[in-house]
This record gives structure tokens, sequence and C-alpha cells, in this order.
DNA sequence: GATAAAAATAAACCTACGTTATCGCGCCGT
DNA sequence: ACGGCGCGATAACGTAGGTTTATTTTTATC
């Protein structure tokens, strides 16, 4: 794999197989990059945005806060997830966010990105995907706030944190840093601190995790995620596609310009499209 | 208003102001008008995505379905809303979708919704925006089912239900038809059905709702908002930023290709771009 | 209009979770 | 070393909402 100091091209070429004009773009774009403290605000609801974000190190969170004091966690972002992308349009950020531990963001500006996905079809994809598993892992954070109980909605929560581990970590470890306070997952899960504490200590008499401060070990994987009803699909389908490069059915011209991988250049504008060799239609 | 058969074209004029070559474009669309029933599916997850549904006439909703038999809401969809956005680039359905009532739906298919994107910023943009109402939704109804009580939640689902019919309700109505039946709202609340059936009377005793089988009456909208903590911010900021133009100050060119209305012509490109007399930069 | 099927209500009972409170532990500054 | 503080564990107790069963109302079918 290459050199990927950058951060964006280190989660994009993980997501898609680039060509080197792609990766030649990517390093070309500036960034800022900048050391951030637990607790710290990367912005709130309602600021203006004109930049893209990528988390290089720590954990970030966006929530919303209530009247009454409480807040909900909406998302969680780990290292090499990208934020704001669904404020693109829009340019008016949606939700409170703010870093969970202390870490390191890269900063892009919204010029750049568009640049970005101006120029290449795969990346216009690829930033699409991203915000679509937001998307997919709220609508399962749903399911498990209104349909599990805590039990089967914190070992839920387990998984999918190992699932977006994984890619990022060597295979051989079964331990993680899961750096969220009991206080974080129960406002990530709508549980009250006191029970996260109860069920952690029912799963770990159960033999499927071992936790100490910050480390977690999954003992049992398959059958926390027995337990949990969890399918890693939601989190890899659009990646698949991704990667196999799927192509859809079009024959529209306009098509070629949306979609991840037709195997046309598109009509004489800049363009840094290119295929790698796959199984081609 | 213009004649507006064309359900997208209905849909898209409410909330961004197009021009007489949008309009013509947007015309010329073909779709396919189908009758459905109430309970049909109009996908189911995994199957391939190839056009985009807009609702005519009914409700529908989208819901993930649990090994254990039971259902969750993700979505509800009414008149006018637009359905399969998410899946334009990956091309799989990613959430079953059926009919809650019967009525009536338009297909498009994604070639010629990949036209429109080409040639109209501001139908990209809209586009984008009827997505992120819907991340927003899904966010707030996470909110609700981890954070609020059965009788705000129902009266935040009321009050969304309200805000969101209100659009192409006439302005006198205070009462709307609901056609979800109890059992739809607990799927969609993550309730029970008789603890619905419970809030109900709990929220007709406090004067603030009527129901009769599926006809709602909203007694005291403001007083139902304010125990449900209802805002309605997330459903209508993206609508104003549309509406009123409001330029994202960037001087990359690449810009004007993907924000809202920048004034200029993007470059030289079959374009339908053009603006109203609004308050310019 | 008669009947069946589905939806809504109601009452009784139960449990998964919240709440409150107490205690122990590791960390920090003086 | 000391006390303060945030975090986590455990226990006791209360309650919102689930479950079950039955009865009534509404809708659909003929």
């Amino acid at each position: 794999m290459r050199n990927a100091t950058n951060p964006m091209l280190k989660r994009l070429s993980a997501l898609v197989s680039l060509n080197d004009v792609e990766v030649e773009l990517l390093e070309s774009l500036t960034f800022e990059m900048r050391e951030v403290t637990a607790g710290e605000w990367l912005w709130h609801e309602g600021d203006s945005a004109e930049s893209l974000l990528v988390i290089s190190e720590g954990w970030g969170c966006s929530a919303r806060y209530l009247s009454d004091g409480s807040r909900q966690l909406l998302a969680t972002y780990l290292p090499g997830d990208i934020l704001g992308i669904f404020e693109l349009l829009s340019g008016i950020r949606r939700n409170d966010v703010s870093m969970l531990t202390d870490g390191r963001v890269c900063e892009y500006s919204y010029s750049s990105i568009f640049t970005l996905l101006t120029a290449s079809n795969r990346m216009r994809s690829a930033l699409f995907v991203i915000a679509n598993q937001h998307q997919a892992m709220l609508a399962e954070r749903l399911v498990s706030v209104a349909r599990r109980n805590a039990r089967e909605s914190l070992a839920h929560f387990l998984c999918e944190c190992r699932e977006r581990l994984l890619e990022f970590l060597p295979d051989d470890v079964d331990g993680f840093q899961l750096p969220l306070s009991q206080q974080d997952l129960a406002d990530a899960l709508g549980m009250s601190t006191v029970h996260i504490s109860r069920t952690f200590s029912a799963l770990a008499c159960q033999g499927l995790v071992r936790r100490h401060h910050f480390h977690m070990v999954i003992l049992d994987p398959q059958r926390l995620a027995e337990m949990a009803d969890f399918d890693d699909h939601y989190l890899n389908c659009d990646k698949r596609i991704l990667a196999t490069n799927t192509p859809i059915s079009f024959s529209d011209s306009a098509a070629a310009e949306w979609l991840p991988s037709m195997s046309h250049e598109s009509k004489g504008r800049p363009s840094a499209e290119g295929d790698e060799p796959t199984a081609s239609s």
C-alpha cells in the first residue's frame, strides 16, 4: 500500500482502488492538521460549513442536546472517518460535534473537495458511500434503542465498533481501545450509566467480553454477534460494491458522470478517471 | 403556481424556485405512474436500484425486520416524498419499503435523474436537501425513542406529521388523515400497541388531540409542540437555505457546479441554470 | 344487513430499566 | 501524604411501559 500520511487518501484508498491520477490529486490537496483535546467542539449546529474534516487520531461524536440537559449521541467518529459530507451542499452544520478524546483532525476546504468531486467519479462515489454508511449506522442505532434490550443493544454497539476498527487494526489483535466513558455509552444507547455498568457485568459473566478501563476484549465475537443480531452487511455492502466495481447498466452518457466506475472517459473535461483491471462488463 | 401533474415537478418546485428551463426539463422527464395497494412492497433490501420513486398518493414506509419477527419503521413517506435518492450511486436498495395505504407512485429511471442532476445545480441541491431531511428525521426519531417518554414521543411524531403535511394542506384545516394503525405507530416509535392506545387517551384527556379512526385533529399545536420539545428547524432549515438562495463564498469554479445557486453559468456544458431575482451576495 | 376479521380499548400483572445512594478506586494538585 | 474529584461498581427501590387476556368497536366481505 502507498504512503498515506494524507488521511483522506488513506481513507479513500481503503474504500476504492484509486489510480495514479487520483492519488496524485489527493496528495495535492492542501489540508490543515490540527491538535484537538477531549471535549473540544469541532462545530455547533447552525455554524456555517466550509470545510470537511477527517479524523486522523482520536474519537469524536455528534450529538443532540435536549432542553432537559440530556444528550443523545447520534454518531461516533473513529480515526479515518470523514465528517461534514452532508453539509457540503447546505453549507450549514446540522449537529454539534465534539471530540471524545484528544486527537488530531485534518481540515479540507470545501472548495478543494469540490474539485475532487468534479474530477473523479470514484471519489464522488466514495464520499457518498461514507455518507450512506453513517445513515445506515443511524438506522441501526434506532433499531437497537427501539427494539433490543440492554444487553443486545450494548453487544451490537461493541460489534459495530469492532467491525469499524477491524479495517485499521492488525488482524491478530482481539482487543481494542474503546475510549467512551459509561456516560458516553449511555448517551449513545439511550440508557442510564448504571445500567450500562450492570450490562457490562452481565456480558462479562457470560464470558463474552472483558474490559479494563478503556480496553475492550471481545472474547467471543461470534456469540456476541449472535445475541445482538448483528450483521455487518449495513457497514460493508456499499464498500463491496465499490470494491467489485459493479457496473450498473445505463446507456445514458449522463450516468457515466455519476456512477462509480463506468469505464468510458467523461466527455472531455478535466478528469482523473481510468480503471483498475477488474472484472469488466 | 404552475400546472403540476408531474409529481417530481410539484415537489421540487415547492422546494426551490425553478426557472423555465428547469421546469421544461422536469416536464420532459418520462415516468411511469403505477397504482399500489396497502401492504404492497415497493422494493426489498438488496434489490437492484434503477429508479427513483415519487409518492403521488398514499403513505409508505421503510422498515427493518428483526429476526424475532418484530419490525422497526425507519421512515414514513407522504405524498410528494421522493424515495431512493440514497441508492442513486450504490445501485442497491438498502431497506424494505412498502405502502401503508393504497396509493399511486411515479417511477423515474435513474438515467433520467442523472440527466437532471447534471443539468441543474438547483435540482441537484434539492435532491440533496430531501435526502438530508430524511437523515434529520431519522436522527430526531432516535432522540424520541431514546430520550422521550411515550407521550412526548407520540406528540413529537404528530407534530412532525403535521409539519410535513402543512406544505400540501390548506391552511385552515386543523385536522388531517394519519393513515397509520396503532400497530404501525408502535413500530415507528418503539412502543407496544396497547401503550400507543393508552398514550392517545392521555393526550386526548389533556385536550391536546382528538382522533377518530385515521382522522387526527391537533387541538392545541402549540402546547403539543411544547410538551414534545418539537422544533421544526430540522425539517425546514435546508428548505430555507434553498429558498433564500444563500450563496456560499467560494472562488473556485468547481464550486459553481455544486452549489445551489451561484449566479454564473457553468462552463459551456448543457445547463439549465439561471437565477430568480433575489437578494444577491 | 349478517358475519367475519381487524383494530382499538381496558384491566391485571410483571419486568426491565431508571433513580438514588453508597462505596472503592485511580488521578491530580498542593 | 492528603483530600478532592471523576469514574465505575453494587445494592435497594420505584416506575414506565411491556405482556397477556378479554371485551368492544370498526371495517371489510358477502
